[in-house]
DNA sequence: GTCCGCCGTTCCGTTTACGGAACGACACGG
DNA sequence: CCGTGTCGTTCCGTAAACGGAACGGCGGAC
């Protein structure tokens, strides 16, 4: 088994025993079996949306609460740019992908267009960044934003030698 | 079934299209059946942890971003604004909070002044809002972006009828 | 000591999520 | 026209997650 699995069963375990409810309390307060709830904590059972969620909802704790966070898969943009999905935002316009953003010192890193009208919406927090389209990319200090649409090949840079940090918003509108 | 699943799967699925992939060849990338990911789609079955870690890691995206987000535990900070704090990020030259904000159609809300220094920069997701300095307020519709230094009184306000979603930052420089 | 209650684990029959193999629909090439 | 490919859905046998019941262990009452 995944070591995914022991380690949600950890977090439950502790937030359970946090309250001071019983294997057995929690199980029945969850409406679930208690070879369930044992077979959950000790990571031996690959549990379903289902019987993650009641017991959750019973702690009163969201789903993510005893979830990997964000910080573990990161989702690899390329060399120089590390970034990690926050939030997927559907609305009846446009999705948007709420990301939070690393660039490293170093050459520049690339990325290929998407598809025609998604846009890129980056807030600096600390560095400096020069991104945008390949043939006009703007620089932002902290604090700073920048905007463009992406559906040209861009690319992303730190300028100097401090990595930068930045939330970036894309957004993808419905066709 | 739950309505949950529902809407996991209907992030699955746009996750999945923004990439421009097949349900056929997702499911073979990440190692499961066409009939798991179809039904995973379309919220007729009830995932196993294993099966949406396999599909959420192949998307390249954390598990909490198909899952209900922090939405159940809002930080109200008044009556016609709602904001859920995503992520606080120290730096040496400065602390960022990054919001995600709902704000309703109806009376505008005030907000008192923070320290100096203190910039607020947000990104409209849907709706039009009008927002800033009580004296000098600015407006943005979907996709656009507003900033303004909050170390005066500013106010929020959604126009028309229509709610809006923006993402909020908050950067407080450190003395 | 025995009895009782609850603890967490294990056993077991039922339910169901799983993947492979069909299926019909559609697009393209010969 | 008829293959050939890929699309997403449906069928179906198997594997496993499920809840209920039984289990051994422990602490308190008597």
């Amino acid at each position: 088994m995944d070591h995914t699995a022991e380690e949600v069963g950890r977090r439950i375990r502790a937030l359970r025993e946090e309250r001071g409810l019983s294997l057995s309390a929690l199980a029945r307060l969850a409406g679930i079996g208690k070879a369930t709830l044992s077979g959950l904590e000790n990571g031996t059972r690959n549990p379903t949306l289902e019987t993650l969620y009641a017991v959750t909802a019973r702690l009163g704790v969201p789903l993510t609460a005893v979830l990997a966070g964000p910080a573990d898969t990161p989702t690899v943009r390329g060399a120089a740019v590390g970034a990690t999905l926050l939030e997927v935002f559907t609305d009846t316009d446009a999705t948007y992908e709420l990301y939070r953003m690393r660039v490293s010192p170093g050459a520049p890193q690339l990325s290929p267009a998407h598809h025609t009208g998604v846009t890129e919406h980056v807030t600096v927090f600390s560095g400096v960044l020069r991104a945008g389209p390949v043939d006009a990319p703007i620089t932002a200090g902290p604090g700073e934003y920048l905007r463009w649409t992406s559906d040209v090949p861009h690319s992303y840079a730190a300028v100097g030698d401090e990595p930068v940090r930045a939330s970036l918003l894309l957004r993808y509108p419905h066709r």
